[in-house]
DNA sequence: GACAATCTAGGTCAATTGTCCTAGAGCGGT
DNA sequence: ACCGCTCTAGGACAATTGACCTAGATTGTC
């Protein structure tokens, strides 16, 4: 290589390239042979930077963890139905990845929770952002008593939806569920303004 | 071996390990020789009952299909709205399971999906064969009309309770889900008899 | 009891996996 | 110009993978 790059750009190549594959293919489907293809770097390249797959694996989980921080702090404005609003949109905005691949953290999760793997909790932290910040919409919406439930009860049908997705790949029926999710959402109000 | 079981009990003994294998640790994840531990028969037999790995895994998609077709039947009494109900019971009567590895169609259809696998279509079978089902119930609550939507909103929840069960492991939010979608239920048909 | 068909075990194969090692290229400071 | 540190490439490693092969054990039929 006629340039070096510096080392902090290297290890975002990578983890970049390993969050797409983890997300389009899975973590163990995913070889270093394919992150190398994406990258165009050596597979020994990858020790420097990580001591084992596992280590890429955590560096990609706190890399969606920024990712989806941001995106939850850009949602700020608004009153909180609406904030709660923009979170189902994620299946319209993402719904061609979704209808592919399914949902990136979903499907991560239960991959690995399937396989006892050490980064299990982690993953389920991922949930865990969305989850707190459901809670404290609704809680804004005057909902403290069910707040969680409620914040659930959003994830688990954006889950169900992103799954019936990438099965059946049909773009109504995601039309479909997310109107009458946002439905459900403006029924949850206790006192109308 | 001192006995030689019959063609067909091995090759039923393969397709058992398999669907249980592929059900728990997926399809990729699955070696033969994961399946050699479990019936305790040799690598190489295999080879005799099946040409491939994805032959098994036809075989294996087809032993639910019978499997799932079997337990649709099994609730042919009773009112259209019971029988949808005992399909909602699934995710309590195989709560610990689903809690374990997900739910056993819906893990295979995203994987298989994602990677393109030639039998992802037949996966997709499975599911169709619920969502017929679901809507023929519907249809017969009166419903005719969007049987088919209901049937995937159905579906959708069903999904959704059984990746956040697999993620979160809460066995209260399993039980206050089904409760919530058997409410939704009750309150789809068009007229009290 | 002998024979042919059916079935099984175990070995071998090339390919791929994650991991490790080392030579050396590029870089900043002197 | 030199040196030491950072970074990279490419090969080697043992282990595991799906697939294939073949000798022989077991079975049913005559």
């Amino acid at each position: 290589m006629e340039f070096q790059m510096s080392a902090a750009d290297t290890r975002g190549q990578i983890v970049e390239a390993a969050d797409r594959l983890f997300y389009e293919r899975g973590f163990e489907a995913t070889s270093f042979g394919d992150i190398s293809s994406v990258t165009g770097l050596s597979r020994g390249n990858f020790y420097y930077h990580f001591k084992t797959k596992d280590e890429i694996l955590e560096a990609v989980i706190e890399r969606r963890l920024v990712d989806r921080s941001a995106m939850i702090r850009a949602w700020e404005g608004g009153q909180p139905a609406d904030r709660i609003s923009r979170f189902i949109e994620i299946l319209l905005v993402n719904q061609t990845k979704i209808m592919a691949y399914g949902c990136p953290i979903g499907t991560l999760c239960v991959e690995l929770s399937r396989l006892g793997h050490a980064a299990a909790p982690a993953s389920v932290g991922l949930f865990g952002l969305f989850r707190d910040w459901l809670r404290r919409q609704f809680e804004a919406l005057g909902r403290s008593e069910d707040a969680d439930a409620l914040a659930m009860h959003v994830l688990m049908r954006s889950q169900g939806v992103a799954t019936l997705a990438a099965t059946f790949k049909d773009e109504d029926f995601v039309r479909r569920e997310v109107d009458d999710l946002k439905t459900w959402l403006a029924a949850q109000a206790p006192v109308a303004p």
